[in-house]
DNA sequence: TCCAAAAGTAAAGCTTGCTTTACATATAGT
DNA sequence: ACTATATGTAAAGCAAGCTTTACTTTTGGA
């Protein structure tokens, strides 16, 4: 699943502790997600859309066969 | 998290197991998804979406505190 | 160049998602 | 009453999400 989670920080000027604080994980998680070292659970990526006042489709995209 | 899956699944006429098997996962995850004993991951949110042809927030919301 | 903030990565450990197998209950049609 | 389909639930086991701690690297400004 690729995301557009760097860049919809950047537009908002948030580092991933800022984005990390907002929806209450740790840094790291937010830095494992925009990495592609794992997916989020829904909730997760709810908060996130949430946050950046878009919807989840433009934030997480599935690929191909995914 | 709620979720308005069962009616999705009632617009379309399909059982747990028509939608398990178009987005690839065990009949047994969408009921447990359904019956709230867990959140999926945000691939299958998206999924789900794409099936039914509708947001993920018209599919999953976030309650109180969450 | 120096310093601080930001980002990347890693390992250990706990929790949760998802699978398979299996059984119980409900519902409806014949 | 019988059968088939749909739904609910449970347990064991593996995979993945997420946390904390901690160290390294990158970046940008004074």
């Amino acid at each position: 699943m690729k995301n557009r989670i760097k860049v919809a920080r950047a537009e908002n000027n948030w580092s991933q502790a800022d984005l990390a604080e907002r929806i209450g994980v740790s840094r790291q998680t937010i830095n494992s997600i925009e990495t592609g070292r794992y997916v989020p659970s829904t909730i997760l990526a709810l908060k996130m859309a949430q946050e950046f006042g878009k919807p989840v489709e433009e934030l997480f995209m599935l690929e191909e066969g995914e």
